[in-house]
DNA sequence: ACTATCACG
DNA sequence: ACGTACGTGATAGTC
């Protein structure tokens, strides 16, 4: 079966403008939308395999239908600027790369697309037709599938509907779909609609009659007045918008599906025009040659490690690869020459290099120092600290927090152009040990290749940071940090092996109890932890309301659950047996995994992930140990510090808030904190109009709900699903929130009005956090954007401080000579294994740096508590 | 590899 | 009208 892969270009083309960040050139054209489209379209090829290839374009010039009503004045905004330049070039490039392109005077692009679609049909073709417009579901067929790429944070997602899709989706045909559209109506396609039907009762009437001829037969038994009287009034209009909202099959056109063959992209030409245009991560798909050699045209020598003079070095940069737990082999690079070596000599040699006050660039430093440190060896962990160090890692996290992953080649290909390997373009899965024994010389040039690439990155990147102003925020508050963490790391926390034995024994008692009532109430063994088979237990078998609610079926979240155990009594065992689930599987069961032989468990502290600044903890993570309900709270209790040693925990009080008063400079809010009171019964007194004394403990915990709702970037919806209340009351009580406290509203609006100016938000300390669904077309993504653009400073800033407090708490404790060591950082909470005889010296560390971490009007307060473990610590 | 769910701040 | 609270990570089930 032949393949053929239809793309509507303008449409595409305008997706990408908006879904790509603005890009331009070195002579400042803009390039992003031409990039956008390129990868939209090269991922398709990849993935379609077509033999046949057409790009369409519309003429823009006035159509037939919109012609026959131009009373009804359109409202399609006019194309911007900077995307009205990139159609020419767009137009270029495909034609350098002898894609087939059609268009025709008159024309709409979905007719031209309908016609082709259908004739390809016609002709046998499997036919994929590439769009951002859901019109295009109309054309949907057995053969015919629309494909709507979606620009998400994480890259392009494409949704498929063949018409058992758009059926799926709407319980509509695709026929049916058009009468849907008539019906509603749509301002940019100038197709008028029914007036009072929307979206919501179009769907209704439709999957009601099924047509809008039935519509209209059977238009006594509509029992909405005004809906019947509008449908009456307008039949003419509603006949008008499917005429218009029919996209046409049967144009003539000169050219045919068969014409077009899938052409070969790559040509001398496109990759001129790609050079002009500056689209560098193509440049290796137009020129793989170069792309192979691109790292040998460093012209850099390999030398081995003995011939290294360190003296009188200021600057190198280092690429490593661990071998074992203990060694690593690394390339150390100087300007032109690099040098390789494995075993013990490279750690000497850096120890070296550091005490000589050489900067050694490296990637990932947290990493490189625990493989310096072993157990005898703190030559470079004592005070000092990171001083030698400038992990290029960090560098572009801070630039990019968004990108999620980090990696030598990428960044070399971002920031420098240079397009050199990823290992495992090189040496596959093959481990770092077995490549360097089976190919040295290729592995020594890879590692090679990496440390110049880091060289030539580290002006580059250290450049940006200055420009961007955050050499400071790099330097002070990150670098420092990263060795923290590792000591951190290093230190792990202690957890009883057994007691987690004999816990996870416990909740199975009551599990297996659980399950019996749970199949006996369904009259059947099940698999209770599958969503899908507890959905069709729960709604279809017994029959009991509840609906479609997630995509792929029926909701059987918590809160969906929680309002059927009222009804259904058993619902609240299938809760239980959640609850208990997840404390075995994953604290029971999943912490014992992690406990080393050391008994302690070693998390990783990652500082490269979130995008607004805060760690995060992985393998395990134990920044999510249970604490709101008792029953997995005991899990605390396993966490103990090792002999002669004590847990000292302290905790930020509502430093999200105190920040936010702060930063807003809120006078009102500010004034609430000095008097020292509950502040949560301040906020319901004022936003209620009661006394303080007679805030109810409801009121309250509705203004705590908003304190909590503003800081997330409130909106009405939010709030009134977090509080069950209408959406009306939502918005009354944040009207009156922002009466009380209007520093607040103007400092949530000035975050946005920025957001928008810069296309990212900032923290006090200067962390940028990039928002590229402001500029979305999508509602959604832009309401989402503008909750980010509230909360990330915030967020941010709660982070930022929590950071230098860990790096003073530790320099306190290396300073005073003290063997108390921290231990865990969750978010607004240090956790530091105290000496029994440091208690009251660390607890004083814990307190005094965490609170003047910042200097703020609202003065910031940590609580502080000891206990023989986590649990009574807390 | 993706989705749903649920643990934390 | 649009359909959501902000930020994470682990597990089990499903495809």
């Amino acid at each position: 079966m032949k393949k053929l892969v239809l793309i509507d270009g303008h449409s595409i083309l305008n997706r990408a403008f908006y879904g790509v960040p603005d890009l331009t050139n070195s002579e400042g054209t803009h390039t992003g939308a031409v990039y956008g489209f390129l990868n939209i379209m090269f991922r398709i090829v990849d993935e379609d395999k077509p033999d046949n290839l057409i790009v369409t374009f519309d003429e823009h010039a006035p159509t037939f239908r919109h012609l026959k009503y131009s009373a009804y004045k359109g409202t399609r905004k006019p194309m911007p600027e900077e995307l009205r330049e990139q159609v020419p070039l767009i137009k270029q490039m495909l034609a350098a790369m002898n894609v087939k392109v059609v268009s025709k005077e008159g024309l709409e692009a979905d007719d031209l697309l309908g016609t082709l679609a259908k004739e390809a049909e016609k002709k046998g073709f499997e036919v994929s037709l590439v769009s951002g417009d859901r019109d295009l579901l109309q054309i949907a067929s057995d053969h015919i599938k629309i494909r709507i790429p979606k620009t998400k944070k994480g890259g392009t997602e494409i949704e498929d509907y063949h018409a058992s899709d758009v059926q799926a989706l709407y319980g509509l045909t695709p026929d049916q779909f058009i009468q849907l559209k008539a019906l509603m109506g749509d301002t940019a396609d100038n197709i008028p609609g029914v007036p009072k039907v929307g979206e919501k009762t179009a769907l209704e009437l439709m999957h009601e009659y099924g047509s809008i001829d039935s519509i209209y037969e059977h238009i006594e038994e509509i029992k909405k007045n005004s809906i019947r009287e509008s449908l009456r009034e307008n039949r003419e209009l509603a006949d008008l918008s499917l005429f218009l909202a029919t996209i046409k099959t049967d144009c003539e056109l000169d050219v045919h599906p068969e014409d077009a063959p899938l052409p070969v992209f790559y040509t001398e030409e496109a990759y001129t025009l790609c050079r002009k245009l500056e689209l560098k991560s193509f440049y290796s798909k137009f020129d793989k040659q170069k792309a192979a050699n691109a790292a040998a045209d460093m012209e850099f020598t390999v030398h081995p490690l003995s011939e290294l003079n360190a003296a009188g070095l200021s600057k190198v940069s280092l690429s490593f690869y661990p071998i074992d737990d203990n060694t690593f082999f690394a390339a150390i690079c100087t300007d032109k020459d690099v040098y390789v070596s494995d075993g013990k000599e490279c750690a000497d040699l850096i120890r070296i290099l550091v005490s000589n006050g050489c900067c050694i660039y490296t990637y990932d430093v947290k990493k490189l120092y625990h493989y310096l440190h072993d157990k005898d060896d703190h030559s470079i962990s004592s005070g000092e600290g990171c001083k030698g160090f400038c992990d290029l890692m960090i560098a572009e996290y801070l630039l990019n927090p968004l990108k999620g992953s980090y990696n030598i080649p990428d960044a070399s290909e971002s920031y420098l152009s240079l397009l050199i390997n990823h290992y495992e373009e090189v040496f596959k899965k093959e481990s770092f040990a077995s490549a360097l024994s089976s190919s040295r010389e290729r592995f020594e040039a890879f590692a090679a290749g990496e440390a110049a690439a880091l060289y030539a990155l580290s002006d580059v990147l250290m450049e940006k940071l200055k420009n961007e102003e955050m050499d400071k925020l790099f330097f002070e508050m990150e670098m420092p940090l990263s060795f923290v963490l590792f000591k951190t790391e290093e230190a792990g926390i202690r957890a009883d092996r057994d007691a987690l034995n004999s816990y996870s024994a416990e909740l199975d008692v009551t599990i297996k109890q659980l399950e019996q009532n749970i199949w006996a109430a369904a009259g059947e063994e099940f698999n209770i932890n599958s969503p899908k088979q507890l959905g069709v237990i729960l709604f279809e078998k017994m029959g009991i309301p509840g609906g479609k609610k997630t995509k792929t079926g029926y909701s059987t979240a918590a809160d969906v659950l929680e309002k059927l155990a009222a009804d259904h009594p058993f619902v609240s065992d299938i809760l239980e047996y959640r609850t208990y689930t997840k404390l075995k599987s994953t604290y029971a069961d999943g912490l014992t995994a992690f406990i080393k032989e050391d008994g302690r468990i070693h998390t990783s502290l990652n500082q490269c992930v979130t995008a607004t600044g805060r760690l995060s903890s992985t393998e395990p993570n134990l920044q999510n140990i249970p604490m709101r309900y008792e029953l997995g709270r005991k899990i605390r209790k396993v966490f103990t510090p090792a002999e002669g040693y004590i847990f000292a925990d302290a905790d930020y009080s509502q430093i999200e808030l105190r920040i936010l008063a702060s930063l807003a400079g809120d006078e009102n809010l500010i004034e609430a904190y000095r008097s020292g009171d509950d502040i949560h019964r301040i906020t319901a007194s004022k936003v209620f109009h009661v006394p303080f004394e007679e805030v109810t403990d409801i009121q309250r915990r509705n203004a705590k709900a908003v304190n909590f709702g503003i800081v997330y970037g409130i909106s009405t919806f939010g709030l009134s699903e977090g509080l069950s209340i209408s959406r009306k009351e939502a918005e009354g009580y944040i009207k009156e929130y922002f009466a009380t406290y209007p520093g607040i509203k103007a400092y949530l609006d000035g975050c946005k009005a920025y957001a928008k100016e810069n296309g990212y938000s900032v923290t006090m300390f200067g962390r940028r956090r990039p928002i590229p669904e402001l500029k979305s077309s999508n509602f959604m993504q832009r309401a989402f954007g503008e909750r980010v653009a509230m909360n990330a400073p915030i967020q941010g800033t709660a982070a930022d401080v929590i950071k230098i407090a860990m790096i003073r708490v530790y320099d306190r404790l290396v300073k005073e000579g003290l063997k108390s060591r921290l231990i865990l950082q969750i978010h607004d909470e240090l956790l530091i294994e105290t000496s029994s005889d440091e208690e009251s010296k660390v607890v004083a560390i814990l307190r005094e740096e965490m609170e003047n971490a910042a200097d703020l009007p609202v003065k910031l307060i940590a609580d502080a508590h000891t206990g023989k473990d986590w649990y009574e610590a807390k």
